[in-house]
DNA sequence: ACCAATTAGTAATTCGTTTTAGTTACAGAT
DNA sequence: ATCTGTAACTAAAACGAATTACTAATTGGT
């Protein structure tokens, strides 16, 4: 009664089925499909073989290669908010377009800062045997991941352990903070503030003695009250800069941590009637495009390499000879200033 | 010599491995592990096969779990820019978690937009027998996507096909417009102005419905010369919004379009000396919160429903009998005004 | 005419599970 | 003593490919 002559339910045809209709052996059609030259196959069946493929629209079953190859061709991501967070979603599309010239897929699992999903993440991860895991973070900062970790190649973004035991690909904070400010001093700048952000990391420590370094490096001085510090939001950077600019000695340039505050600094400069940057210039961090790009004038900010890091790392896993471990390196990755108008 | 007895070079234990270790068939190792109920298996024995797994550090092969089940527990996702764009980072977050509850895991490829990609991508993930597919766009928008896309269950997110052959869920336009008007409505406001996007798009026609139904409900004229077009940048939205003020019957609310839009308008109202919101309220649209939260002050604005989308669409792969086909029905999700204070 | 080499394939095993169809041992009933 | 029933397992066949180790037929050299 029915037309569709079904081989077993409907599934999706198999190898064997191809070689039923081009009438050779399952074997035959692997060796045509993977193009193996250890075998001779003469073209005619190449051809009778394709014919079948493209006939039936065959393709690879992934998991029955994979379980044979012993490779998923697969990396996991773990992220805490990385994914959610506009910060650093080009740290993922850097992984992923990494992994794809590899021919990988990536695994992505966010974990929203919750470690019984970490957990459970890594296992899932394990079990689908990734050839290696990126762990990934919102905010440069330590972290201390399961245990489990240890057992696929992994690479830390953004975060490292405290014994430095697992490689990290981490942006240069230091030579960030140097080059804002040697952008700055370079325009001629003399008294430059920096508002730094008040809550301790990685970040905070490294702008500021990059600010530092750059002004002993070009002879300046560095003046404690034109480095302050506050939550790093728009409403108290505004209020900073606001004070700042009643300074007698009013500095001409500030540099802000990120880009949020320099959206504070901005509304503050502009309350008290200063022209953005023929009275103040103004340097921000992070490139969120949404900010620093619409804000009047456009913002020069320097960029967190969030696109090269997820890249990075996913080619550390690929370098990798097959059962080897990565040496333990931090990579710092560079932060690159990007001019727009604002100095 | 060497401490390490390797029973087969290192591969990772098998269930074979842990049988051989308690002593049982692989087949009881399996039963324990799956908790089968048809078979009887006495608890010494599960104890002594858990012990064995946990001696190893035995997992299961995922590929071969797949393989055997015919179950891949994977859905791919496949976006143009969502990945890149901080505004739909939630829509994946919300699919991930979606995913995650039904212990799926999901396969994320971001096209950059190149259909060549987008075709390649699209192999990978029915390689992978994928159970479900998610083609998502960052802009609402009209797609052709792959013909292949039939070969498996798939829901569009934020886009959707000339002829609606396809499942969509889509963000309910004509309700956010309608929403942003009307909660400036309520605050007794009469005269309103829309900014609206230039290049045709959906959610240009959406929105400016919304807005004039809205007007229509509550008895307002529709005044032409209110409503505005430019480019969603918020250097155009700045222009736009002096002149608008600049109307010898000024509008006293503004509605902007996207929240970019709305960062130019603020700084439009505050450069002629106006006060946001007693003097201009105004609503945005998408609720970035980068731009929404850190304006002064805080934007009020409609929510594009990345996340719900991004959960729906999961959910609807999730509630599909094995086999069967999604009825092309066309979701639309509502768009929630997000209140701060700029009304 | 015979051996070696080459060409063109195929059979059978393997990867690590799930699952169906048994098998064995023993207790209790008759 | 045998039969039935249950408890406690196990053997073996999938799943869909990759891969190793053959075989059969042809060609070429002497």
């Amino acid at each position: 009664m029915s037309d569709q002559p079904h081989p077993k339910r409907n599934r999706p045809p198999s190898m064997h089925d191809v070689a039923r209709l081009a009438g050779v052996s399952q074997t035959t059609v692997s060796f045509v499909v993977n193009n193996v030259t250890s075998v001779a196959i003469s073209q005619e069946t190449r051809d009778r073989v394709w014919a079948a493929i493209h006939a039936l629209g065959w393709r690879p079953n992934a998991m029955a290669r994979s379980l044979r190859t012993r490779h998923s061709q697969t990396l996991g991501l773990i992220s805490d908010e990385v994914v959610t967070s506009p910060y650093a979603v080009r740290m993922i599309l850097g992984a992923q377009e990494a992994a794809w010239a590899n021919r990988q897929m990536l695994l992505v699992v966010n974990t929203s800062g919750r470690s019984d999903i970490e957990q459970t993440a890594l296992q899932f991860m394990l079990e689908r045997r990734v050839e290696g895991l990126i762990y990934a973070t919102m905010y440069h900062h330590e972290v201390t991941p399961p245990a489990d970790l240890k057992l696929v190649s992994t690479v830390l973004v953004n975060c490292f352990v405290a014994d430095r035991s697992l490689p990290a690909i981490i942006p240069d904070e230091v030579q960030g903070g140097y080059t804002a400010t040697e952008a700055l001093i370079r325009r001629g700048h003399r008294r430059i503030a920096f508002i730094n952000e008040i809550i301790p990391m990685p970040a905070l420590f490294g702008r500021l003695e990059g600010y530092q370094r750059a002004l002993a490096d070009y002879g300046l001085p560095v003046d404690p009250t034109l480095v302050r510090s506050c939550h790093s939001n728009a409403r108290d950077a505004f209020t900073v800069t606001r004070e700042l600019l009643e300074y007698t000695e009013r500095p001409t340039a500030i540099f802000c941590f990120n880009d949020k505050m320099a959206m504070g600094a901005y509304d503050a400069i502009k309350r008290m009637g200063l022209r953005i940057p023929q009275d103040v210039a103004v340097v921000g961090f992070d490139n969120l495009e949404l900010i620093a790009a619409q804000l009047y004038p456009p913002l020069t900010t320097v960029a967190l390499p969030h696109y090269e890091m997820g890249r990075r790392a996913v080619e550390l896993l690929q370098s990798l000879p097959t059962g080897e471990s990565l040496p333990p390196i931090q990579h710092y990755i560079p932060c690159p200033l990007i001019e727009r108008a604002s100095l």
